[in-house]
DNA sequence: TAGCGTTATAGTAATAATAAAATAACGCAA
DNA sequence: TTGCGTTATTTTATTATTACTATAACGCTA
């Protein structure tokens, strides 16, 4: 039993069909780096997905499971990374306050989930052996 | 700083061209699993290399900066999800003993360097945003 | 028989990753 | 002014991973 409840499954973001008949199956993932750094992938995105969902940064956390601490830090480091802010936070004010996504971190989510649809195109066609 | 020396770099097992003139890159990696665990991924197909070329298990792991215990345990769950022993090992003997690669060993190991190459082609060529 | 380097295995230690908890600040609402 | 739920930040605790250490067994060598 490796983890109670990951945010989102540690592994694979896509994988191939059962092949051989034995259980074999190809898998991978693919996340996007800025100067060497872990700029998106899989868990992130779907984090910014949840911002938006819920309007805050607190909720979308806690709908993933995660904790409030990590997700700031990720929000945080994106925005460093991407120059340019990606999810605008709103401390106080009605409701406590919020975070949005802005028009450039909706369309990098777009632009991941694209990139994700032909990886697994790709990984789904492959034969093994 | 996050680890003194890791046997095989952690993280990417393909990696795309940078893009977008500002560091951007996107990378990858797979694996094979079989029946939901681990069964061939980067660092277990260079430990099989490395037996190969050492002709040893514990000579594998220190070129690799690998413990002895790790390696052991790594062959052994290669060894049983196979169904069939990708690794022999000898224990006493000339020299003290050995491990050699089967032929089914040898032959999963060109087949993962097979997939991989066709991986990096598929990365090399995406294009972002 | 004693010695060698290996495989085999368990136990312990160190490190990294992750989670949790606590506290402060913010700005509106009532 | 007080209370609320949020963001912001630090600190502490827990867990998982990885590495290290120690020891036994093996079978050949000399």
């Amino acid at each position: 039993m490796p983890k109670a409840k990951a945010p989102v499954d540690q592994n694979a973001l896509a994988v191939g069909p059962s092949q051989g008949g034995d259980g074999l199956q190809l898998k991978g993932r693919l996340w996007l780096e800025k100067n060497g750094k872990t700029f998106l992938s899989w868990g992130r995105v779907v984090l910014l997905e949840r911002i938006v969902e819920h309007g805050s940064l607190s909720a979308a956390a806690r709908s993933m499971g995660m904790s409030y601490s990590h997700a700031w830090g990720l929000v945080e480091e994106m925005n460093c990374l991407a120059g340019q802010e990606l999810v605008t936070k709103q401390t106080g004010g009605p409701g406590g306050g919020g975070a949005r996504l802005t028009p450039a971190g909706e369309k990098l989510v777009t632009e991941f989930w694209r990139l994700v649809d032909d990886f697994r195109d790709w990984i789904s066609r492959r034969e093994l052996s």
